[in-house]
RNA sequence: GGUACUCUGGCAGAACGGUUAUGCGUGAGCCUGCAAAGCUUAUACAAGGGGGUUCGACUCCCUCGGGUACCUCCA
């Protein structure tokens, strides 16, 4: 598999003959979670599942800031402690991502439960004299790591030229950042320079080695990360180590809303809960997967109802392989090894999620085409079921279970309906068509056997 | 201002130095008691502008222009 490295500016072939080694820059927990995290996390959890259905080992760490000046202002807003806020969305980020079908991470470490190893990190820094205690806080030494702004491709002497850093008096030089703040209000830490908090950067560096070691296969997050935070871990690290930190870097594109970047500042951030609500998670996940990771994707009710469409579509597949019992006639072998390698191929390409897309599609409507000619059989059914459902695991798409009982009075339903139909009592049998769109479950009829789908409940079709 | 990414048909969005992407939408039709869903078929002869390299460029190079992100907290 090959991925784009933002550090080389080069593809690089994956070593998948070993366990691979993925740390996520995370969320920092003081707010809602919007859909742009939504489509970084989606974006490694399908690279993970990819991975993981190959049978390759994967250990994804994702780290939950819960230590920083947001939270603390949140705090002091809502006259509580950072503590409780980060607990409380800590618990909103799982509620929503598990509701997005994303499969938890290796391990989440926080900040505030590592506060030991970001000192020992910063001893050592200090040790290695690239990092000195000063007024405010300790410091990293930016002059000291002459490959600062290898990532961001930034030169240094540019970022000193650059009016808007903010002048520090007890900054040896103004670009260097802290790794340790002091501060005497809540949360601090005691540490040998006095008592205060980490700094932002230092926490994924300190957490990214005690998990995955000096250097691991794969660093992502967001592209707004690239500078300063991806690039002040990598000095850290780096620094600390002396050896390279990760070996590809991997950012996903930002979600614009309207075609305008979505921001607190804005208001127009649209959470993963209200988008939820309105879509569902397969809709935002087919979303997320639209465009190459690396690009811009626009969030709009238009391409939400697109996607909705394509479900739609998935779905009407899904059942056609379910309710298939006519005669197999035809040969499907093909379409389902040509689909399957392209889907593979595609995300072996650097991710290329729309791509593979359009082969799970394809799968489903060649399958679609055989129900409708009434071609569908059992046995060619199953065949392309278990593709069909390799993809859609992949993807992290989720068709809700059907009880035995539902099933039932699904089937009697249908039953009563041909009676009247046969009957030509159609009123009677419009009736239980509504009563059975109320139970969410629409009837396909076809011209030999009416077959029936149950439809994800959405807001958005109200 | 600097840096990075980007600019493909009404919309979304790939690949590829020369061949139909695909999907949505739209038109027509099939199926149906009617719908819905699905299917069939048609439709877009597209590449921001201008140069260049080449037998040939959407694909490579240069340049101009638009967009997005970052340069301050941000996924």
């Amino acid at each position: 598999m090959k991925i784009q490295d933002n550090l080389s500016n080069l593809e690089q072939k994956l070593d998948t003959t070993k366990k691979i080694k993925i740390y996520l820059c995370g969320v920092t927990v003081y707010d809602e979670s919007h859909i742009g995290h939504a489509r970084t996390i989606i974006i490694f959890d399908v690279l993970r599942k990819y991975l993981e259905s190959k049978e390759i080992e994967i250990e994804l760490v994702q780290n939950f800031t819960d230590v920083d000046d947001k939270i603390i202002n949140r705090a002091n807003f809502e006259d509580t402690t950072a503590e409780k806020i980060s607990t409380r969305y800590i618990e909103n980020y799982y509620r929503d991502f598990d509701k997005l079908n994303v499969k938890r991470a290796t391990n989440y470490p926080k900040a505030t439960e590592h506060i030991e190893d970001i000192i020992k990190f910063i001893e050592k820094l200090i040790n290695n004299q690239i990092a000195y205690p000063s007024k405010n806080g300790v410091y990293f030494a930016v002059s000291k790591f002459p490959e600062y702004g290898k990532l961001s491709k930034k030169r240094i002497d540019e970022l000193e030229s650059g009016a808007r850093i903010e002048i520090d008096e007890s900054k040896k030089d103004p670009l260097d950042f802290a790794v340790w703040k002091f501060s005497e209000t809540e949360p601090t830490w005691e540490s040998p320079w006095g008592k205060g908090r980490p700094g932002w950067h230092i926490e994924c560096s300190a957490m990214s080695v005690k998990y995955l070691g000096e250097n691991f296969d794969i660093h992502g997050g967001g592209r707004d990360l690239i500078f300063p935070h991806h690039e002040n871990e990598i000095a850290q690290s780096e620094a600390c180590s002396n050896s390279p930190f990760a070996k590809v870097w991997m950012h996903v594109g930002m979600v614009t809303i309207n075609g305008d970047k979505m921001s607190k500042s804005a208001g127009n951030t649209k959470s993963i809960k209200f988008v939820l609500e309105k879509w569902g998670a397969n809709i935002i996940r087919l979303f997320c997967l639209s465009g190459h990771y690396s690009k811009v994707i626009d969030y709009s009710e238009e391409m939400l109802k697109e996607n909705l469409i394509k479900w739609r579509q998935v779905e009407t597949c899904y059942y056609e392989l379910v309710h298939a019992d006519s005669n197999d006639q035809e040969e499907v072998i093909q379409i389902i090894e040509k689909t399957g390698k392209e889907f593979d191929n595609a995300l072996e390409d650097d991710l290329n999620t729309h791509l593979a897309l359009s082969s799970f599609f394809q799968l489903t409507k060649e399958t679609n085409k055989l129900a409708a000619e009434g071609k569908l059989g059992k046995e060619n059914a199953q065949l392309i079921k278990k593709e069909f459902h390799r993809m859609k695991n992949i993807l992290g798409l989720h068709i809700p279970e059907i009880f035995e009982s539902e099933k039932q009075e699904i089937d009697n339903l249908i039953s009563n309906r041909e009676i009247f139909r046969k009957e030509k009592k159609f009123e009677d049998a419009d009736k239980i068509r509504d009563k059975l769109n109320e139970m969410n479950v629409e009837l396909i009829d076809h011209k030999e056997k009416t077959i029936w789908m149950k439809k994800e409940k959405i807001k958005a079709e109200n």
